[in-house]
DNA sequence: CATGAATGAGTGTTCATTCAT
DNA sequence: TATGAATGAACACTCATTCAT
């Protein structure tokens, strides 16, 4: 292991790194050259981590949407009623997105444009969703949630947070509590029955 | 002093294929070269009716943005109620997505990453959406809508159709007439006071 | 205008364009274009008045090469003296560098860079210098000059003041009447025996 | 930690391929790919050892100008006489135009054409001169060389050379060792008070 | 005669990746 | 493991020249 946890640190930094320069070059702009340079290694370092540069965006991406998810289910449990666990896993969302701008942007650029992360990746960044899609199932049953497609549901609650963070991010909007609050009002009243 | 002049029709077969390329390749895998094959021209020919690629992609962005927002208004006047008029537009809008989707998705990527297009063509392709702007007015004048900002207003009734798109493109979902309308009553509902 | 002739006008504004473009922006950067909208023409029309580049270059040569032996050669007559005959040819190139600065400098190129002209373009010109060979071959005859190669009189009369157009051009030096002086007796002293 | 280390024959035989390229083609034929050929790499490698063509030019031209004021100085000493060091320096100039004909006539290019290295690497080269200048001066003191500007001084005596080596270069005509001589005498005899 | 559109061949330069150490 | 050198293939773009009118 003594071994393993110098190898992880220029891991680390070549995923933040590569984190960066895609957020604030584009994909376009975001060589190799560049990626090892900011993270303080040679360009063929890199291989050593990564299999090619589709490979280091993948896991770049997953590793990103698996902190994603951590924080959105934060503190919540199975045996919280519908509301609350929608209102905290929602709040749970909006303070990644807020918190974590670098790595929000980045996953919306990834779920937003088809030809950034490959379809497996895709995939398997979906299952990360599941127990926030489990909850709805409840809330359906319950009769508190309409009874439309989860794609309907997310569409309304979550994927509009992706607008507010770019908003933000371009300086035109100020997420404050109070908008926060807004937001979240208009995500319940769009799938509460 | 009679020459040839410049064929309107290599102009939008350019447009067309950077639409296409763009779409399915991406930003950093539609290069010039393809473009003009794609398109039936030489590399050079492009560069006699654009500056460059940034300005290709600008121009196609503003056209792309003017002809969806002829589309987005088609048959609204401000005679209607806001009720009235705001589904008008949004289901105007719905249906330019589901119809256009190659023009849909090329603006989603777009207005999604930054890098994309530049600052001037942004603002000016923003323009194109006041006529919306003026009505969520004057529905929270009438109290009829939410006395809320206008980016939480599009986040939740606008943008969640770029999703629906998305994914239906992906063909993951399919966005039936039932399906549509259910999209409809959540953005209302979450505008609606 | 009954009919419409190949207009000289156009011809020399050409030649004019081409002459000012080479001699400032280089022969690498004095495109075609560039020197079609200086004279005011389409590219296309260059090639009814020249067969193409390096005609076009050649022909510049040999009508500026014209124009300075036409200039070097004013009120000499092979009645004066061999000395007052050289003065005279002398101070008449020097007056051709300091006032047509331009034509100089092209001519100074084109004779120093051996891929700017084509051979026989050279030999042409060459042929405008026979009435100084004359003089130095009549002086030579007198006893006046030295018995050494032509290419050695001129490479120490003449070609000296191409130096000091450059380095007047280049604003590192002023070519005074005194100086001119200073620079006539030396190329005299360096010939005269 | 190791790897292979820039190959110092790799960049000389960059600047000798430049050399050879742009003496033979010019400036405006010499294209990376050629240079990158006749060196025995990829284009792609240049771009390790210079920045770009510009940057590969004027090292070029600083490292050929440092090697030819190398051979100007050699065995020359404050101590000798005014004559004797001139006749020195102006012998090892002639010798180096004589048998370094390449880079000669690339100096020679490089000081005619102000469109070729950039300022600052012409005022840098201009400092190898120096002890020349300096021996002037003191054989100005001395009474034994006319008072007039160095710009005069360098026109007459080691400008000419330029013109004789490019003559001979086009076998026009040869630097025998008799005609060296008489060279010689023409520039002391254009200096000397 | 004169034109602007059109272009194949090329330009300087960059890139993801591999090589040799 | 880690490196900087090395590279073939590609990139955006330009050029001298020709075409169609």
């Amino acid at each position: 292991m003594a071994k393993r946890t110098k190898s992880n640190e220029k891991r680390i930094a070549l995923l933040n790194a590569t984190l960066h320069l895609v957020n604030n070059n584009g994909f376009h702009d975001a060589p190799m050259s560049k990626i090892a340079k900011m993270a303080g290694v040679s360009p063929a370092t890199i291989y050593i981590y990564f299999e090619n540069k589709q490979d280091l965006i993948n896991k770049l991406y997953l590793e990103t949407k698996a902190s994603f998810s951590d924080d959105a289910f934060k503190d919540y449990t199975e045996d919280l009623s519908v509301q609350k666990g929608f209102e905290l896993i929602w709040r749970n969302i909006a303070n990644f997105k807020i918190n974590q701008v670098e790595e929000a942007a980045f996953l919306s650029q990834c779920d937003n444009i088809n030809t950034m992360i490959d379809e497996a990746s895709r995939q398997e960044g979906l299952k990360n969703l599941q127990p926030l899609l489990d909850l709805w199932e409840r809330g359906q049953k319950e009769g508190i949630i309409k009874n439309i497609s989860p794609y309907l549901l997310y569409a309304y609650t979550i994927y509009p947070l992706a607008f507010l963070m770019t908003m933000q991010k371009r300086s035109d909007f100020e997420l404050t509590e109070d908008k926060l609050t807004e937001a979240y009002n208009s995500a319940w009243n769009s799938i509460k029955i």
